[in-house]
DNA sequence: GCCGTTTTCGGCCCGACTGTTTTCAGTCG
């Protein structure tokens, strides 16, 4: 039987390839083309042996296309065989320590000898380190919060928990008088299944006091930095939070910026300087002149695209569809008309029949399903002939009080 | 490595924060 590679385990080696790349201090645009890939290919829902034209895909070209047929197939990529010889494998791992970038790995490399993680351990704790070049007092006490980070936590979060931790920092954040508008964007506004860290964008009066009102937050562990439109922290959970501050006139322009995603960024800054125009997050600027910013819709608007809604904004073709008005329309809460799949307190559900109707009825739906488990189902409560026949009366009943829902049975 | 109704070669997004820097490299968003 054939060998199924999935889409992360290309992902995966692609993203090492740029890694390698990095530390060797290969072209960087050569090595942007293999991280683009990479987060495309992990963003996909398709898997890629499904898909037809790899070329057709954005950021895909000859090379790497072939190179994942090859991976499809299940053979060595020899790219990837041949990069590994030249490098201490090892070292890889220390590129996701906060602080540690590929220029500092390969100092440590080169000039203390460092190849795995144990070997750094060790050599942060002694004073040779500290004779490097670039490598200070200061930067050190960085490196070894980044390395006790690195080992204690895990690298996302779910996006519900990530969004619970969110509003109650977006509450506490608002409690101050200077603070006018917050947001939650990056990838927990784009509403991905985990979340890497989560990126708050405030605007008001006093960027200063906003700072020191997040520095302040009883849950914040560290402090990574604390600038006057950009701060990080590491709260207690280990979760990072990234705050950026911005002036109203330029919220939308800000609020696009730290949606990203950095590939749909990249992309739409590209199409603007196409047009004779520059993006930042500060705005749409034809020169030195401010064309757009106040809104999201003013900036998408400026390039002639179409909104984009947050979710698609991951530079997978979307920006091609709001060029042409061919964006689809995303489903919302209120399309959702039934639940066809509960269970009742009848046997191994939580709530009544009745409380079920009336939540269903409260949020807009106009019919529900009651698909409780039979007597085959006995370790779920499963209901037999008789028990079930008493349900059934139940739902009548209810159908006969309760208007405006339908319980279905 | 990718890409193109300005290009098949020569570009490739743009900016903030920090430390050790005497003018900016490195890392990160
Ligand atoms: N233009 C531009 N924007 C970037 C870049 N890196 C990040 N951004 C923007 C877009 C991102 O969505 C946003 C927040 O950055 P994050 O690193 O937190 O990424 P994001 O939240 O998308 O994913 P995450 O789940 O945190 O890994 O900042 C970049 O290199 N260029
Ligand atoms: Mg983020
Ligand atoms: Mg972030």
């Amino acid at each position: 039987m054939e060998k199924k590679v999935s889409n992360h385990e290309i992902a995966e080696v692609f993203n090492e390839i740029a890694d390698i790349l990095d530390l060797k201090g290969d072209n960087v645009f050569k090595i942007r083309a293999y991280r683009r890939a990479s987060q495309l290919i992990e963003s996909l829902e398709k898997p890629l042996n499904e898909i037809e034209e790899l070329e057709s895909l954005p950021g895909i070209g000859k090379e790497l296309a072939e190179k994942i047929r090859i991976l499809l197939r299940g053979e060595p990529l020899p790219t990837l065989e041949k990069l590994r010889k030249e490098i201490e494998p090892g070292l890889l791992q220390l590129l996701k320590i906060r602080g540690l970038g590929p220029k500092r790995v390969k100092t440590l490399s080169e000039k203390l000898g460092v190849k795995e993680l144990e070997d750094f351990k060790r050599v942060i704790e002694g004073e040779e380190i500290l004779e490097l070049p670039g490598f200070g007092k200061k930067l050190v006490e960085d490196l070894k919060k980044g390395l006790s980070e690195f080992q204690e936590y895990s690298r996302r979060t779910r996006l519900d928990i990530a969004k619970a931790e969110a509003e109650e920092l977006v509450e506490y954040l608002g409690k101050i008088k200077e603070v006018l508008k917050i947001e939650v964007a990056g990838s927990l506004r784009r509403r991905l299944e985990t979340i890497g860290d989560i990126d708050i964008l405030v605007t008001g009066r006093n960027a200063k006091r906003v700072m020191e009102h997040l520095v302040n937050y009883p849950k914040v562990k560290e402090i990574l930095a604390q600038g006057e439109t950009k701060s990080s922290v590491v709260l207690k959970t280990g979760i990072q939070v990234d705050v950026r501050f911005f002036a109203p006139k330029c919220f939308g322009a800000g609020l696009q910026y730290f949606t990203g995603s950095k590939a749909h960024n990249i992309a739409i800054r590209t199409i603007a300087k196409q047009k004779g125009l520059k993006i930042s997050e500060y705005g749409v600027f034809r020169g030195k002149k401010l064309v757009a910013g106040k809104s999201e819709q003013e900036v998408y608007q400026a390039l002639g695209l179409d909104y984009i809604e947050p979710e698609m904004r991951e530079d997978r073709g979307e920006i091609e569809l709001a060029r042409e008005k061919r964006l689809p329309r995303l489903v919302e809460l209120k399309d959702i008309k039934a639940d066809l799949q509960l269970h009742s307190n009848w046997t191994d559900g939580r709530n009544p029949i009745e409380e079920s109707a009336e939540k269903a009825k409260q949020i807009g739906y106009q019919y529900i399903a009651i698909t409780d488990h039979s007597k085959s189902q006995y370790q779920a409560k499963g209901l037999d002939e008789k028990k079930l026949l008493e349900e059934f009366k139940e739902i009548d009943n209810l159908n006969q009080k309760l208007k405006g829902v339908e319980i279905l049975k």
